[in-house]
DNA sequence: CGCGCTGTTGGCAGCATGTCAATAAGATGC
DNA sequence: GCATCTTATTGACATGCTGCCAACAGCGCG
């Protein structure tokens, strides 16, 4: 007879596996710091042994660098959702959508931004840069200046450096509460509108391949 | 007779010593990330013992943190220096000055402010936030604004918002090359001269208590 | 029912870190 | 010049975390 009807090990597929500790890495990872979670912590809450966790991730860093990656990874879903209004308008409904977002998942989100390369490591800094880059191309494409091919590179730098204030701006008001979302929601218009309107058309204006200079 | 002139050891004063190390540490975190750097490069480059290190630091992250300090906090030096003409005036020469700053320790300074929070590590955190705020104290001083008493929380949120920008801007600048040093002053300039004159006088003309609101 | 595939485990070796008593450099007094 | 005292400095130890790997055991298949 057998009163352990629940063995002490349970097969998974892969993918639900990877997954269920993906998660489970994902909560811990969002309250407490990358050196203060180990990965017998990310073991012991996924009820599995710490070797699985390698098996699946290879290193420490690898588990994180997706647990970032789906954190800063804002989902697509709304972008052609933008109404067709003027540029006022899509500026307004660009920061309006953003805000929802980020105060959605603000403790993940803040997690995820604040670990900006957890002491400058190449790794992690790339995939921050790869989710500016696509958030800047759909800045983009939003304020209807996607089809410039000349200045494309300063452009995506421009929108990549105001992504910069929209997160600063965010965690002046979700941290640290030393604004209120409307003040949020007015500097980050305010401030875009300037930028396409007065900073990029003297931009597009100089001719010159602008080589870089320091 | 003593064919060894050096001591194997040699004695120097405490601070002497700790500024020392300090140095090595600085230049190791500047072009190194922190998890690749251990106490043992520190020591070794200092012609030390490992111990030593703990001895004057404590913990490795403790020093890592007088490293942070040092690198973000900016010295104070100009300030008084900035011109007395109009707004226009003295935004220009702050962002030139900033400008001028953060180009010459760029290595380091770039390391420190990518190191946000080493994974969101709260004493991090702490000490680029006292950065932050001194930085946004001289900043009202700079523009104008540091006598406002009534929305001074707020003034102070807006200005380490602005922080968020220079940074990200700097950074296409120094680290990605996408942008040239004009870009970056034109795009600095006018967005800070914009929150000043447009974003700001809406928050002070609000007379509500402005209570946080998600 | 036996067998093979593979998800899963536990332990091993290496490395980094923090602590601490022992050591010796350099100053002080004689 | 020599003894002595202060303390800056060292070397070794214990601990904890990480990556790796061979052995184990669910679970499907014949």
């Amino acid at each position: 007879m057998s009163v352990e009807t629940a063995p002490r090990r349970r097969r998974l597929e892969p993918d639900a596996r990877r997954g269920q500790i993906l998660a489970c890495a994902v909560r811990l990872f969002g309250e407490r710091p990358y050196a203060d979670v180990s990965t017998t912590d990310v073991a012991r809450e996924a009820g599995v042994a710490r070797g699985l966790v390698n098996h699946y991730f290879g290193a420490k860093k690898d588990l994180y660098l997706e647990v970032v990656r789906v954190m800063v990874t804002i989902p697509e879903v709304a972008l052609e959702r933008l109404p067709k209004g003027d540029l006022r308008t899509r500026v307004d409904a660009s920061v309006t959508w953003f805000l929802d977002v980020v105060s959605r998942h603000s403790t993940s989100w803040l997690a995820a931004v604040t670990a900006r390369g957890m002491g400058g490591d190449a790794d992690v800094e790339r995939v921050l840069a790869e989710a500016e880059e696509v958030a800047a191309d759909r800045m983009l494409v939003a304020v209807g200046l996607a089809g410039e091919a000349e200045h494309r590179e300063e452009l995506r730098g421009m929108v990549r450096a105001y992504g910069g204030l929209a997160t600063s701006t965010a965690r002046e008001w979700l941290q640290r509460g030393a604004l209120t979302r409307a003040q949020v929601h007015l500097l980050l218009t305010t401030t875009l509108l300037t930028i396409v309107e007065q900073v990029i058309p003297q931009v597009l204006a100089d001719r010159e391949p602008t080589r870089p200079e320091r």
